[in-house]
DNA sequence: CATGAATGAGTGTTCATTCAT
DNA sequence: TATGAATGAACACTCATTCAT
């Protein structure tokens, strides 16, 4: 009858939480897999059942991060929405993410800042989540409500910003209520329309 | 005596350069104290005449390059001249210093990200070598050409999205002219003037 | 039921030979369960199922592969046979067997050589096959046609050079020609006649 | 002054021996550096100061052994000795070494008989040994004493019973007294001799 | 001051074997 | 019978740091 036990979801996601978390809190540098075991709750040997190596456990945490992050980001999104107040959903949906998933935020702004963290295939397929955001962009300067501008330029004066407020939030240097945020929201928003 | 100091010194600087240059191409986890020690040609026993040990090495290295930033960010610059100008004259000296000095910059950009990476204590240090712009945005702001909001999301939407640009640009994705400079000081200044 | 029986019997044969040519090319020490189980087309934990673990796979490897040879040896063999005709005829039975059954061959060398790899209660059931040579052995020394001197000289110097040039042959160092076989068996015998 | 402590040749034969006794005795699968490292009685990390990596320590211990057994060998050897008595000291040279070193002789063989343990590049190095009697043979053919037959039919009757006889000494099954010698040599002489 | 040797503690990873189904 | 998941113990090897000179 060829009954077993089958592959259980439920270790993967506790190795990708302990995972997570550890590099976070310890850094990249102290995050062994020993510890990841321990945390998850599994023998060492087990995390090479789900995953390949340590690179590959990285990269996908990576992926299933980046992905949880674009659902989160395009949310009640749709194409048909007028390009500020589509933008601006977006905006806050991703400032949204930052401040309340602080943890899979922190991980992807590391990931997308040090250069040796993630394999280059992995960054290429982690950016193809942002494409309706590069579509809205694309559609705002047709309309020419949008700088002409490349959208890495439009990307470092919008977004990118919000990782830098969310580090330093989490560093209790600095808090992101509602007021500053839609002073964040008004800079962004300057900073990108003609 | 004299020349004593100055071949130790040498010795020094050979030290940062080596960890500079390991920690931004092979990551931190793979620039052991023995790589940095060859490529600076001494005995790794010798980095622990002129360091503590390997955090106070990267603690030091963060600082000086600091250091090094903020002479190079406050170039020319005099609390004479006009809130505009003065601030597209520390943009510029920042923009450049992230064109020209890639290693530096990359290593800084490192450290101001991940938690990990330096101690708070040296972070602190760090921080104090902005304050000629922090005081300029204060004049701005009392002179009514400034927003009045957190100099964190002044330096969010300014300054920061140098970072981004300097990494895209690093892994070819992305080519940081003169014109798209022009357009870049643009959107961060439309960001927080008023 | 028959069917299942034979069913069960090619498992068991796909494991030996997998194990066989596993051992053979890439050395017991990367000779995994896991691969070896791989390479039959079954579970590991199914290896458990036809042998008690790795030394018993092993072991039983090398009986029947010695099984195998001693069928191999004395085909068409009969005590009546003069002397030397019986001993060309084993001889040449044994080269042939070590010239196209290589990775038996090779495999038998391995162990018959290590004195670790099998256990001494395999070895000394491996030996039992070959009593009708040491028998034609005593017969021609009672017969004054064969020097009378320990088998274990008698095989060293006819049957174990045997092995030499089978791996020579295999590491294309040499090619055993039937030329060659001839002076071969000449050597063999004017070491042993009397 | 650059004073230092200097790599000491004392924990590198240590090394090399304990690796030694360890395959013999456990074979190559338990020899692992740990035990080398304890029975040597040093820290597993100072194996790496003295060699690459385990392959590369089991290569030089391989070198190593075989020049110590040419040296064995070709001990009292002469080109200008008659062929048969040069073959003879040089036959009862290799014989003695296989019976008082034994557990240089043990290795030797393993390594030989076994593809995977040693690398191709020191095979071909350590084959360089035997280079005397190679010529010495060629000799014997041309002065029509010996017969003119490869050379590796010649050391397969000649040279490499003795490493059968060796191993069955060592299991106890057979002693090779000065008498068996004499007539072991005979055996070897009349297998080549014309 | 400067060194290369030396190391204990740890790294990522593999393995023979067992377990639950 | 047969399985893939699971694992503790081990493996080869590396590291930041110290030691003796």
């Amino acid at each position: 009858m060829m009954a077993k036990r089958i592959k259980n979801n439920e270790k993967r996601i506790a190795l990708l939480n302990a995972t997570l978390h550890l590099v976070n809190n310890n850094g990249f540098h102290d995050a062994p897999m020993s510890k990841i075991a321990k945390m998850a709750g599994v023998s060492p040997a087990t995390i090479y059942i789900y995953f390949e190596n340590k690179q590959d456990l990285i990269n996908k945490l990576y992926l299933e991060s980046k992905a949880s992050f674009s659902e989160y980001a395009f949310k009640d999104y749709s194409p048909n929405l007028a390009v500020k107040n589509g933008f601006e959903l977006i905006w806050r949906n991703i400032a949204h993410f930052k401040l309340n998933q602080v943890e899979e935020a922190n991980f992807l702004s590391q990931c997308d800042n040090i250069n040796t963290m993630i394999d280059e295939t992995s960054r290429q397929e982690g950016l193809k989540n942002l494409q309706p955001l590069l579509d809205l962009w694309e559609r705002g300067q047709k309309e020419g409500i949008i700088k002409n501008i490349s959208s890495y330029l439009l990307y470092a004066f919008t977004i990118y910003p919000l990782a830098f407020l969310m580090t330093m939030q989490q560093r209790n240097n600095f808090e992101l209520t509602e007021e500053n945020l839609a002073e964040a929201f008004t800079s962004a928003w300057n900073s990108i329309k003609i």
